[in-house]
DNA sequence: CTCCTGCTCG
DNA sequence: CGAGCGGGAG
């Protein structure tokens, strides 16, 4: 992987961005949907990635699973962020690491200890259940590690797609997007692609995604953290701050603002 | 009051 | 599909 942690290689060249997005792919998946000119969209957003890969160098979130590829660390991680703001499990995850720093740690805890290690974030009944499943699942059939697939990876009761995936990309740097609320948001507005209701469970979504992560997993990594952080603090579900966001010159939406302002 | 790196169940 | 889970922060 280029690029150091937290956030992976931030300063690559739109040349070098080019080499390792297939634009076929992505303008293929806007064809048959209301856009315009899909090529030209493309073309536009990947010109503006350098900008955003550098906004996430001085804006981005500095968490310290961001800091870490050691699965455990992000996995674990990733559960803990399921419909949690990322300052809440900042808040606990340096004690959660201490006292669970391996599956079989988790896996020895009493249900109490888990309980009380998590209370703070809500979910609590849920949250309990999955890490003491993580626990059993990992040290039962995987000798204590974390396993290296997808499919592993969801096993445990609510060990869903997101995490699963955000795993073998933090971790493991394979070139997967994420696709959530916010992801889909800003997507949705820079392309101007109208997203279904549920866009975590259309097979297009993804793959258009998919299309437009970076190959590299450097790259794939800061990419994917880039748009996490921008759904977060700049293309907010209301009144998102445009006017600072590192891809208005690629943006429909923010197109669309300007003309009525 | 709303919202947060989702996911399962009916 | 929709409902429900949940505490904490704004």
């Amino acid at each position: 992987m280029k690029g150091g942690l937290p956030f992976g290689y931030t300063s690559a060249s739109v040349a070098e961005i080019r080499e390792n997005i297939d634009t076929e792919a992505a303008v293929v998946c806007l064809k048959d949907t209301a856009v315009d000119h899909p090529r030209v969209l493309i073309e536009a957003f990947i010109e503006c990635i350098p900008d955003l890969l550098s906004w996430l160098e001085t804006n981005g979130r500095d968490y310290p699973w961001r800091q870490t590829t050691d699965p455990w660390k992000v996995y674990s991680a990733e559960i803990l962020l399921q419909r949690t703001r990322g300052d809440a499990v900042a808040d606990i995850y340096d004690d959660f690491q201490d006292h669970f720093p391996t599956p079989r740690d988790l896996y020895e805890a009493s249900e109490e200890e888990i309980r009380e290690m998590v209370h703070s974030l809500g979910f609590v009944n849920h949250r309990t259940r999955t890490l003491k499943e993580i626990g059993e699942l990992f040290v039962e059939e995987h000798a204590g590690k974390v396993p290296d697939s997808l499919d592993e990876l969801t096993r445990p009761w609510r060990a869903g797609t997101y995490s699963a995936r955000a795993c073998q990309l933090f971790a493991r740097g394979e070139p997967l997007a994420l696709v959530d609320a916010n992801y889909s948001r800003v997507i949705g507005r820079v392309l101007g692609y109208q997203m279904p209701d549920q866009p975590h469970k259309s097979d297009d979504v993804y793959e258009l995604m998919e299309a437009l992560v970076p190959k590299e997993p450097g790259l794939a990594r800061a990419f994917n953290f880039a748009i996490l952080d921008l759904g977060a603090l700049i293309c907010t579900p209301q009144n998102p701050r445009c006017e600072t966001c590192p891809l208005q010159n690629a943006c429909v939406y923010a197109g669309k603002q300007q003309l009525t302002d």
